[in-house]
DNA sequence: CTAGAAACTTAGAAACCACGGC
DNA sequence: GCCGTGGTTTCTAAGTTTCTAG
């Protein structure tokens, strides 16, 4: 499969790319292609049938070669070997069912809140399930009730359970042991037995992990019950300079209020970058700052090329080495402050649980740093002040309070959202928000759920893929251009492309929104037919592209959806992202463009790890296939980083002790050898001892430089690849957790520690024999 | 329906920190 | 103890999807 991948370049060698664009967007008024020409679109509206249509009908018995191969790499003889029930089950928490509850009156939040909140037993206690079903998330008021009988709440401890819970859980997790202390326990039956013993340690572990996945998940779209917390961390104050530090125009100094010294403040510290030496950044930048200069100051400013910051950077540049140069206490002071307002700040209380925040502090004020060739960049971000600020957390609950002398915009008690804080930012208008971390109950479920998702489409991806192969030869083209689309999707992983406000951000693209300019297609090149070369700039503007062979079928409607459009023309003039969605909703439940993303880079390392892996080698080689698999996935989606700063070099000190290895490996083994000999004339105990040591010697060093060598390689072959976003967000850890299961492997060498706690549900809950 | 807002996931870069070699 | 390096964590931009109002 990553042999379908051409050559890929970064960002850098395409920013001239990437501003031709954009001057021939201007030219051609973006909205007049917009707002198409209804003459014109109607008559694109059915497929002509041309010559090429009439080639392509006949074509008809070369279908069965034209079988796609998927990225997968599978032709569907998956085995679906999973538990079934347990599937089941997965499914129908996915989609509630609506069933009628009966009317009952509505408490509001406030009642709810000491039942919902309370850690007493009686308070979780059950009532007699009526039904299966959970309540339609249309009767609002209605929800509250069911809620509490369908959540068996749980106090902290997640401790005995009664006789309903327990069954169910037995259904859904068939391996646990009836023990009730067994929840505490890690079913990994490897090495933690040490939990069991410990019984201390176990209570203590017990509390810190909440085995959130062995619980009952809401079904009427709340997201909490309680939630409380102690609000934001504000962006520290601005503290003005000491004097001495100064600001020049035109060679003088000149005193700055402490507004426009502020905003100055914030370019000094950029100087380093090559963000200042773009004109949009200057130019961007000084129109912001005009604003929060007095008008004295506007008067005498005319001019950024004439203001001289260096003065300012130079301070800064020595507060943050006069930092690292700090004795050990007073680091040791700040890191104890940092720590107390991690402890205050960091965490809220949702429905029983201490939960982690994810970032807990408003985004300071600062120059706008967007990627790419970005219209804003330069814009000042204003600070955030308490009266921007919207809080949202239970009514019931401790409010978090505004600074002294302010109050927040509003507080909210919303339950059907997971955010605790929100402001809008002033740049692109768009909202921000302060949510949980990755490990907290609400965003692993939604993560577990993702990939059940992406199973679930596994499933049916079959009927899915003949479905838009049938398309292509759909009257219609808006069919037409929706299953090749689909089909790119599918086969390269790209994202869904959604349109975008020209003008607001770079000009990136998706699938949807791909245009005339960003492909090519050669009928013959080399020895390959039906070639379609991709060269785009995507997400975060990174360079896609990709060079692929297509079928013939595809390669025909391309040129017939290219038939009289400029470059800068939309290529799927006929779709976006909301009709594929809509489409992709009706052939599965819950099924949208980026689940094929998932399912493919999932699909890819299950089977690359399958592949790769071979049952002798050592643990180092071992790791190096996890690596290679997580590699073929990040090349699929074209996850690139710059290569490192100091990759040659960090290359070069590893081939350097490959090299003291080799060497002090052939030495010992002419010790070895040596140490032979010797024991051959003399046969006594001390020579024999010699051999063994130095037997062992060679051993080791055998190891370490076999480890030193599988780490080069796969330093190399990394050398622009990123390998964390696809673990960290496409590959269903279940996966991962089963290899390193299955092969022995320590899961430390997988995952580290935050990994580990995000997927903390995949580790507790992944056998070895766990299929995606 | 459509547009725009809202909510949430995905993303690479930068900052930070821990650790091993001198 | 210092320093460089590489891994980890933080930061926040940039996507996708869903929701809502007209």
């Amino acid at each position: 499969m990553s042999g379908d991948h051409g050559p890929r370049d970064y960002q850098g060698n395409s920013g001239s790319r990437a501003n031709d664009a954009h001057k021939h967007r201007d030219k051609h008024k973006e909205k007049e292609h917009r707002h198409k020409d209804h003459k014109k679109d109607k008559e694109r509206e059915k497929v002509k049938h041309s010559s090429s249509e009439h080639r392509e009908h006949s074509d008809k018995k070369h279908r069965e070669k034209e079988k796609v191969k998927h990225s997968d790499g599978s032709t569907d003889k998956h085995r679906e070997r999973q538990k079934e029930d347990q599937e089941k089950r997965r499914e129908e928490k996915d989609k509630p069912t609506v069933v009628e509850c009966k009317p009952k009156k509505e408490k509001e939040n406030g009642h709810a809140r000491e039942r919902w909140n309370s850690s007493s037993p009686a308070a979780i206690k059950s009532e007699p399930e009526e039904g299966n079903g959970y309540p339609s998330p249309k009767h609002k008021s209605l929800k509250r009730e069911r809620l509490e009988e369908e959540f068996e709440y749980k106090a902290k401890k997640i401790k005995t359970e009664n006789g309903k819970k327990s069954k169910k859980r037995k259904q859904e997790y068939e391996e646990e042991e009836d023990d009730d202390e067994e929840v505490i326990k890690p079913k990994m039956k490897t090495k933690d037995k040490k939990a069991g013993a410990d019984s201390k340690k176990a209570k203590k572990e017990q509390e810190e992990k909440w085995k959130w996945w062995e619980e009952e998940r809401a079904t009427d779209g709340s997201k909490w019950r309680f939630l409380e917390h102690k609000g934001p961390v504000l962006a520290p104050p601005y503290e003005p300079l000491p004097g001495h530090v100064r600001f020049y125009y035109d060679g003088k100094p000149m005193k700055l209020t402490t507004g426009a010294e502020e905003v100055a403040t914030f370019f000094a510290k950029m100087l380093d970058h090559e963000y200042t030496t773009k004109d949009i950044f200057r130019k961007n930048f000084y129109k912001d700052w005009r604003k929060e200069m007095t008008s004295e100051e506007k008067s005498k400013i005319t001019d950024l090329n004439k203001c001289n910051f260096t003065e300012m950077s130079e301070y800064f540049k020595a507060q943050s080495e006069a930092r690292k140069q700090m004795s050990k206490e007073e680091k040791l002071k700040i890191r104890e402050e940092n720590e107390r307002v991690l402890q205050e700040y960091g965490f809220c209380v949702m429905d029983n649980h201490k939960e982690r925040i994810g970032n807990f502090r408003i985004e300071p004020p600062g120059l706008f740093r967007g990627r790419g060739d970005h219209p804003k960049m330069g814009m000042l971000k204003r600070r955030i002040r308490p009266e921007d600020i919207i809080i949202n957390c239970s009514k019931d609950s401790k409010h978090p309070k505004p600074p002294q002398g302010t109050r927040w915009k509003e507080v909210r008690h919303d339950n059907k959202v997971t955010w605790l804080v929100s402001w809008t930012e002033n740049i692109q208008g768009s909202i921000k928000y302060i949510m949980l971390n990755p490990s907290s109950r609400i965003k692993g479920e939604k993560d577990w759920q993702k990939y059940e998702t992406a199973r679930r489409l596994k499933k049916c991806v079959d009927r899915l893929r003949a479905q838009y192969r049938d398309d292509w030869k759909s009257k219609e083209m808006r069919i037409r251009q929706r299953a090749v689309a689909l089909y790119f999707i599918d086969k390269l992983a790209l994202r869904a492309g959604n349109e975008k406000e020209e003008g607001e951000t770079a000009d990136t693209v998706g699938c949807c929104s791909l245009r005339v300019e960003h492909i090519k297609l050669y009928p013959k090149m080399d020895d390959q037919e039906y070639v379609v070369e991709f060269d785009f700039l995507g997400k975060d503007s990174i360079r896609y592209y990709n060079k692929m062979p297509v079928e013939k079928r595809v390669f025909k409607n391309l040129q017939l959806f290219l038939e009289n459009k400029q470059p800068e023309d939309d290529l799927f003039d006929r779709l976006n992202t909301s009709i594929l969605n809509k489409h992709l909703q009706e052939l599965m439940d819950g099924l949208t463009a980026k689940v094929f993303r998932t399912y493919n880079a999932s699909i890819t390392l299950q089977q690359q790890l399958k592949e790769l892996t071979s049952p002798e080698e050592s643990i180092p080689a071992k790791i190096l296939s996890y690596n290679r698999a997580n590699r073929a996935v990040a090349i699929l989606c074209n996850h690139q980083r710059a290569p490192p700063k100091t990759f040659e070099k960090s290359m070069q000190n590893l081939q350097t002790k490959i090299d003291e290895k080799q060497k002090q490996l052939s030495t010992v083994r002419k010790q070895l050898k040596g140490a032979k000999n010797e024991h051959k004339c003399s046969h006594d105990d001390k020579s024999k001892k010699m051999v063994e040591v130095k037997r062992k010697a060679v051993q080791r060093l055998e190891e370490q430089l076999m480890s030193l060598q599988m780490q080069a390689t796969d330093r190399e072959e990394n050398k622009q690849i990123a390998l964390g976003t696809s673990k960290l967000n496409y590959l269903d850890p279940r996966i991962s957790v089963a290899w390193v299961k299955k092969w022995d492997v320590p899961i430390e060498k997988i995952y580290n520690k935050t990994q580990r706690e995000k997927f903390a549900w995949a580790i507790d809950m992944a056998e070895e024999d766990y299929e995606f």
